[in-house]
Order: C-alpha cells, then sequence, then structure tokens
DNA sequence: GTTGAGCGTT
C-alpha cells in the first residue's frame, strides 16, 4: 500500500492535493504516508522524479479524500521536521492537465473566458515539448542542467524571491540605469570591441591545428633516464628508439615507425 | 556521495 504513482493517477476527481515541498531527496511516498495519513485518509501520494535521472525532485504530492482532512494536514504537517528538513505542506495551485483547482481540489468548470494561459512553464516543460531541442542542442540543455544539478541553480535570484515578502521587485526598479541610451552605446561599444576579439579568441578549432596534440614529455628524454638499464643496444644503434607506450598503443603516439616498432615483420 | 526553488505521473 505504498506503491502510490505506480499506475499513474488513480482519480483526481474528488481528491483534494496537497503539495509538499522542501522535502528530502530520499523522502519517499512511504515516508510521507504514514505521515500524512494520520491525519486523513490519503488517497495517492506523488513524487515527482527526475525523467532523467529518476531521482526525487525535493517535492511531492499528497491527495487527501477530504479537504477537511487536506486541510488539518496543511496545518498540522506544515512547517514539520521531516527526516531533518522542514517540509512545506499547502494546497496545490495548479494541476496536472492544468485544471482549476480550488483549495487543493480540481474544478473541471474552465473558465472559457480565460485562455489556456498555462502559468506553468519550466525548462522541463519546454524542453519535452520542444521537439527541436535535440536538433538544436542536446548538449547544452544537459550540460545546464547538470551544471545545475551539482552545482545548484541561481540561488542569487532565487534566495532574492525568497525572501519574506513575495515581492522581489515591485515596480521594477531594475530600471537599468537612466535610460536605453548609454548602456545601448556601452554595450554597442563593448559588443563591437567583443565581437573584435572574438574573431581573434573565437576559432578554437582551427586555432590550434596542433599537428602535435601530446607534448609527450616522455618522448622527449625518456628512452634514454627512463630505461637506462633496460637500454638495449638495438636501441643505441639508433635503429628504433622504440618509445614503448606503457599504454600498448605505439601507433597512437606519432611513432615515427610503426614497423620498427614492433618489429614482428 | 553533492543540491534546495518549486506545482504532478501511465
Amino acid at each position: 500500500m505504498s506503491h502510490f504513482g505506480r499506475s499513474g493517477p488513480p482519480d483526481i476527481s474528488d481528491t483534494y492535493s496537497l503539495l509538499v515541498l522542501n522535502i528530502t531527496f530520499r523522502t519517499t511516498a512511504d515516508d510521507l504516508f504514514p505521515l500524512f495519513h494520520k491525519y486523513g485518509d490519503v488517497v495517492d501520494i506523488f513524487i515527482p522524479k527526475d525523467r532523467r535521472t529518476g531521482d526525487s525532485r525535493g517535492f511531492a504530492f499528497v491527495r487527501y479524500k477530504y479537504a477537511d482532512e487536506a486541510q488539518k494536514a496543511v496545518e498540522r504537517l506544515d512547517g514539520r521536521v521531516v527526516d531533518g528538513r522542514e517540509i512545506t505542506v499547502q494546497f496545490a495551485k495548479y494541476g496536472p492537465n492544468a485544471e482549476r483547482i480550488h483549495k487543493g481540489r480540481i474544478v473541471e468548470s474552465a473558465p472559457r473566458s480565460k485562455r489556456s494561459r498555462s502559468p506553468r512553464r519550466r525548462y522541463r516543460d519546454d524542453d519535452y515539448r520542444e521537439k527541436d531541442y535535440r536538433r538544436r542542442s542536446r548538449s547544452r540543455s544537459y550540460d545546464r542542467y547538470e551544471r545545475d544539478r551539482h552545482r545548484g541553480r541561481d540561488r542569487d535570484y532565487r534566495r532574492r524571491s525568497r525572501s519574506r515578502s513575495a515581492s522581489p521587485d515591485k515596480g521594477r526598479g531594475r530600471g537599468r540605469y537612466d535610460d536605453d541610451d548609454r548602456p545601448i552605446r556601452s554595450i554597442s561599444r563593448s559588443r563591437s570591441r567583443s565581437r573584435s576579439r572574438s574573431v581573434d579568441s573565437r576559432s578554437p578549432a582551427r586555432r590550434s591545428p596542433s599537428p602535435q596534440r601530446s607534448p609527450s614529455p616522455r618522448t622527449s628524454a625518456s628512452p634514454r633516464k627512463k630505461s637506462p638499464r633496460g637500454e638495449s643496444p638495438r636501441t643505441r644503434n639508433g635503429h628504433s628508439p622504440t618509445p614503448v607506450s606503457p599504454r600498448g598503443r605505439p601507433d597512437a603516439s606519432r611513432s615515427p615507425s610503426p614497423r620498427n616498432s614492433d618489429g614482428d615483420a
């Protein structure tokens, strides 16, 4: 009775969804079930996981059968420390199908006057919805994602947003400077220079044709120093230094004389 | 093994 979310949404017609935030990445539905079940009848618990990695995203959805129980759970479990972390329980505002939700309850009465302006728009949806993402540059997305995962997203603006008030910059006090005259000029010049420099700095592909990829210091003064005792008379003869590679890939190296290297032929 | 704002699956 803990495998929630294994068969998709069971029935979200008369269920109240609660959003549990700030949960640990290790917290599972099984851990939340007993906790929420104590305050009411939990219909289903779903914890969104990453589609790529499969790890928990740090929040879960708990569905209650009755609103009063859900409300109670919200009041009781909101701020409760779970697994050493304070969780935030609140009614879900957005539905999975962009349905209208009232107090966590999904209302089928969709306002026609209002366009399907999905308030929720995230990179995941975009990436998944976008079919050109793979053609464009999957690496970019992946890199960014990975980077975010390991380095954490922009905590600066995020943290600011989380500042006691929900109005980080009300009235767009972010006004650039004075107008768009100065900044533009600056940008223009900067860009100009940047481009100039870019042209120079750019082209890393052919900037270094690099006939020699690895400096190979060992080839510099290795034969003699490396194997003072193993040096063969042939090596001295200049017949074939035979830069034996530790990797066993003599041909990979410039290998001036591959056939000599082996000497089998 | 890491992280920490947010709103969801077959």
